[in-house]
DNA sequence: GATGAATGAGTTTTCATTCAT
DNA sequence: TATGAATGAAAACTCATTCAT
């Protein structure tokens, strides 16, 4: 469901693609590791895609389209914040857990790949991820559920970067489901590690 | 105190390299880039290096030798699990405000680099951070001061990860200093960004 | 009359072939053009033709067994010097306006393609022409029809290149016919641009 | 005087270059071949030159300069149409003399170089060229020493093209000097290749 | 006749590195 | 210390051609 990019073969290439692109960089992967994964030379790859630049848009494109698509679903449903965050986060740790190799790229790849005009939207998406997130926090703050000593700023980014390092760990053969790890994120991230009542926060700067 | 890193001309050109490896990449950084930013000429730096790999060599084993000493101090003050953690915790945004692009590097690149047997050292700082986490935790879960519910594997991989994220948006020249992040980065892991008590935890897959 | 290469799809691919060829060079363009322009795959390409050198050679080929014969029917007429230069000016000029493609490939191509054993034609077709023309003239000076005091070879290259080279610029859909076009060439080639008696010609270098 | 293009090593291999530009045309000519010419490994180009592409723009660039600075001289020193007509097809031969590979580049590829945006200059050139021919030729027939019969445009392509034509056979080691052959061309231009007293003209199409 | 997938040889280009001066 | 010229290996990409379906 959250699949689907492309016709037999080249749908089949673009997998191997993502594959290496995660595993040892873009920039590291040559044609030619992509053209040996697939059993065929390199210059044969341009039978089906322009440049390495156009397999890479096409398997970021695509996954970003429905991982996006899916947290527009989310925040339409209109959860509250609490519940949204929650479906949030269990959302992108099902990305991670079925598409790896995408995420992967996403999280390693995107300042590299800023540089080149083609892959403005990655500029795009982030701003729109940014403003999902700090929309969704200050109304919990307004709400009462998330703490109003924190900064909302500071709070996306440690949000938004936990998150995806998880696809540097998570395996997906191991023992702990997709939903299981992103419950033990979100007890985290929501009550913290440490135990008993919080103690009395000197706010910071103060 | 965590500097110095040779003497004069060397080190210069070290600083560069670093900020360029931090900024591109080490595999996008060209020798050609490093002696464009010293002006001069690409092969004028082989008066210096023996080559780009040994320039990343020495940027991070000087930088992680300094940093592993700090947190050996730390943990050698016996402070108590939950006092060492936020002094770990302080230290490494201090490392992340004094030495922005040798942090960046050792974030992005080690993956890259653990290939070449001779950044096999940083396997090893992986292993001794790893064991620096697991202990640390173990010790606050055995005394009480963090929560028993939580697989401290994964507590561990939540910590590195964030920590390090920094890098990537914390600005020295911003209005927070490094310890105010600090500090506020420790108050969402020890207590989360949840208000009030946390609810009854249904365990995961129970 | 001066047309009939082949039975239909082939001579379609043929006349598309020609038209890439004078626009964009032989080396330049590739099969693929041509099969896009055929709106096919450019392997299927390869059911119509050996290969694209046996496509030049049959656009060629075809094209100047025509040209050179019109040019000797008009020998044979026997026309006398000045009529007959005229005639295969004219003859030439409407080949540039019937077939302008082919011109063209014969004008630009005709060096790099030489280079290949199964174009020696073209060096023979060459020969051919001078002496044509070389012979016309020698007949015409003899005559007293044309001016004596001029290098033949120098006057047959510079009347070779020079009607030629209209196919660079004679647009069919302009205001002047091919027959037009010619008689104002003729004109200058045979009279000169400049008004009056000549003067009296130091002769150079002597 | 009409030379200079660089200092040592670069300007030697652009000269190689040039030559092989001219003989076998810039598409077929591969770095290989420059870098063979030169005694140096392909690869090696590169230290002196961005790409093929550049040492194209600087050997024609560079050459242009010149001759148009030369043909502005000519027409500055205001000698009358004739006379500057004559003094600038002499420059041409003698351009084509001392500069026979950049004359070839300039006359063979200028059409497929003009796609690439670089090379637009080209255009402008073109422009330049024409606008001084046909406001010669224009003076000219309001002087009286131009026919006035003639399409001024028809004459310029003529003149235009055949000028340069001489490029592909003008041999500088054989017996004519390029003034010489540049007299005779004009006698052929100015008085044409007829005997006697041009007859009344018929107007074309009347 | 055409497709879709591939080959294989070659192209331009990149880049870490070397070395005589 | 630095330059300027080069190497050599590998990179991305091109393209005429083949061939099973």
């Amino acid at each position: 469901m959250l699949n689907q990019q492309g016709s037999g073969r080249r749908a089949e290439l673009l997998g191997m693609a993502a594959k290496l692109f995660a595993e040892r960089g873009y920039v590291s992967t040559t044609v030619r590791d992509i053209a040996d994964a697939a059993g065929i030379l390199s210059g044969s790859l341009y039978h089906h895609f322009d440049s390495k630049e156009s397999m890479a848009d096409e398997i970021l494109s695509g996954f970003l389209d429905r991982l996006f698509g899916t947290y527009a679903e989310i925040v339409a449903a209109g959860l509250g914040p609490r519940k949204t965050l929650e479906a949030i986060v269990i959302a992108s740790f099902e990305a991670i857990e079925s598409h790896p190799s995408e995420v992967a790229i996403y999280q390693n790849e995107t300042k590299q790949l800023l540089r080149l005009p083609r892959f403005a939207y990655l500029e795009q998406r982030n701003t729109e991820f940014r403003t999902l997130w700090t929309d969704l926090l200050a109304e919990g703050v307004r709400e009462g559920v998330f703490r109003a000593d924190l900064d909302v700023e500071l709070v996306y980014r440690f949000v938004r970067d936990t998150v995806w390092m998880a696809v540097h760990w998570y395996n997906p053969k191991g023992s702990l489901s997709a939903e299981e790890v992103a419950r033990q994120y979100l007890s985290i991230v929501l009550d913290g590690i440490a135990t008993g009542r919080r103690p009395v926060k000197r706010r910071t700067g103060a």
